[in-house]
DNA sequence: CTCCTTGTTGGACGATCGTATAACAAGATT
DNA sequence: AATCTTGTTATACGATCGTCCAACAAGGAG
């Protein structure tokens, strides 16, 4: 009775779109809850859809949590590159900016380790996730030695140099993921800057 | 019928025996088929006991991923003593034992990331979960600060030092149990090792 | 040998899971 | 205005989840 009767039970939407918003509804759902409380239902009241949606647009719920790394790893993406794009033309302040990057909003955030971890707990079982994580993150080692390049680092030195610097900042974005107050962000970048600085001084 | 029927149908096992098969079982399970695939039921059968065990043993299946953590945490940290007892009475080389033994077995293990895995999913959810992740987490890199301080390290540099090995190690770590096809076990030491060298190198 | 303690079993219970599908309705087409 | 397409809903289904508990039996106590 209170239901206005003039509005449509539903609305249509581009399957771009809705594809989009469930994707999102599920990065909020790990966002809040964890890795541990998602579930199809759960996605779909976030959405404000019914359930059978979920399966409608994506082969399975770990299809969708594919799809909702792949979009929180382009968001990442884009905030490396907006980070080096303000950073100015030095290139060692651009490879600066992009490590530092991984330590501020919206990268460091306890709720988007949540999504790393719901994927990261199917790389054993799924092929197709083993896939994607090899492919992404070979993506984003090759732009760090892209960076360093630009730097000057010789070609042979570029691969090891991109893995260590991969490593050391995804150690210190999990343990600020995980635990806050171990250190602070400004810690992390210092750690990590002296660590490249290492990398080129005394070539050996 | 082709059962013996004078072998009893269950035998009692001392409690803190029971909780480790229990614990071992969770570990088996974890590392056989990953973190999404656990379950009461499954451990259970692989610890050859009624599933109304795992309740008597554990107040629910959270508490049980936490004694697994904790158990291969220990047995991690009882690698890491035995490696560096291994190398000698260097204090460097002793260092250098502790990072490398990160990169083979036991430690680098698919199965093992897996009971990590398991254990982080609930760091957000559950604050026993979280505090015992600060505790092994701070004990981890207490051990890495008095191995350094016998490496003749100042003591106020200590404590960002053993936080930015302890991420390198960890960042190497996890792509290594991810996607061992990567880099090797070799290069994650070598990567490992030149970052501690630029930690002594160069005092500024 | 008998009793007693209690570790252990095995199934019941309600909730929730992922998936599948028939009925419905929104909105473009004609 | 009538029709058609199909995005969407709502529900059913079987499987599995974590938890619980009454009954059983192993094995030490007496």
């Amino acid at each position: 009775m209170t239901e206005d009767m003039t509005r449509p039970a539903f609305t249509r939407a581009e399957p771009d779109a809705r594809r989009l918003s469930l994707i999102e509804a599920t990065a909020r759902v790990l966002a809040r809850q964890g890795a541990a409380g998602v579930s199809v239902r759960v996605i779909a009241l976030e959405a404000g859809v019914s359930p059978g949606l979920v399966n409608h647009y994506f082969d399975g719920i770990d299809a969708l949590i594919a799809a909702t790394y792949a979009h929180a790893d382009a968001q990442v993406s884009a905030a490396f590159d907006a980070a080096v794009a303000a950073a100015g033309p030095a290139p060692r302040a651009r490879l600066l900016a992009h490590v530092t990057a991984s330590f501020a909003p919206p990268i460091a955030d306890p709720g988007l380790l949540a999504t790393w971890i719901a994927f990261w707990s199917l790389v054993k079982s799924n092929d197709d996730i083993a896939r994607l994580h090899r492919d992404l993150y070979a993506a984003y080692r090759r732009d760090l030695e892209t960076l360093l390049a630009d730097c000057g680092m010789a070609d042979h030195d570029r691969r090891l140099a991109a893995i260590g610097i991969s490593a050391i900042v995804d150690g210190l974005w999990l343990e600020l993921c995980l635990a806050p107050e171990t250190f602070t962000p400004a810690e992390a970048s210092a750690i990590a800057e002296r660590h490249i600085d290492s990398l080129f001084d005394l070539p050996q």
